[in-house]
DNA sequence: TCTTGACCTTCCAGTTACTGGAAACATTAC
DNA sequence: GTAATGTTTCCAGTAACTGGAAGGTCAAGA
């Protein structure tokens, strides 16, 4: 399929897709008249990055997250090791993204609709200052 | 205190803090000698900021998440209406976050430690294709 | 008191990850 | 057949940092 079918499909624009294969990330097959031809797995794993990257994976870890299912040659004690940081790491945003949720919805809450409540919630949002 | 210590609190290097100055994201006192100053409720600022970026909030989102706190002439009714936007993409994060979670947990669940499992689980890391 | 080292300042250049636009070729729609 | 749309490459610009130089400040030890 076409770049621009593999974008709407993935939610990447164009642009970024052709970048993502400039610092080789995902190198599509080609047609015969030059075109980009994408196959569904390229379709997954751009859907992937474009989940990823918009949950703060930078791209050197998503690089790191498609070569775990890629790279044949890799020991599995390694992708063990990588894939159990990562996943401390989601723990973590979870955990976040939970607290940001609570402070909030505290805020939805409480705004009465006519005037900005005066609560102190910078502190719940801001998560435990060690 | 210092930009050190306000760096060593809230997560975020020293480079950056001063950059979110530039950007007009968060100006604290400056002290006699000329060093900036923060107080706590800047720190808190500041680790909210480091939470935020890191779960894929962009600038000007934080920008806009700080507002909420900050403005006290928006009209309730703006607040509610952008928090709870926000509150739908931060739902629609942790639901991304989980499933990216399990696919890693069956990774490491079914790796044996001496080579690569042959499972296709690209697909589920890369979420429904809509 | 002096000095040494850690910390701070500004400024400017470089990097990462896109993003926009031009010029040209391919395909599709009427 | 031609106009619109889609694709190509290339090059420049932007967003969000990041590194490094040149110099001022401060606290600790000889």
């Amino acid at each position: 399929m076409n770049i621009g079918n593999a974008s709407g499909k993935s939610g990447l624009p164009a642009k970024t897709i052709r970048y993502y294969e400039d610092i080789g990330l995902l190198k599509p097959e080609r047609s015969e008249n030059g075109y980009r031809d994408y196959s569904m797995s390229d379709v997954h794993k751009l859907r992937f990055l474009q989940r990823a990257r918009g949950l703060g994976f930078s791209v050197e870890e998503c690089r790191q997250l498609l070569a775990l299912y890629e790279d044949k040659s890799r020991a599995s004690a390694d992708v063990k090791s990588i894939a159990r940081s990562k996943l401390q790491e989601i723990d973590r945003k979870i955990i976040e993204l939970r607290e940001l949720q609570e402070t909030l919805k505290h805020l939805v809450a409480h705004c009465h609709g006519d005037q900005r409540p005066d609560c102190p919630i910078l502190e719940s949002i801001s998560g435990s200052v060690s």
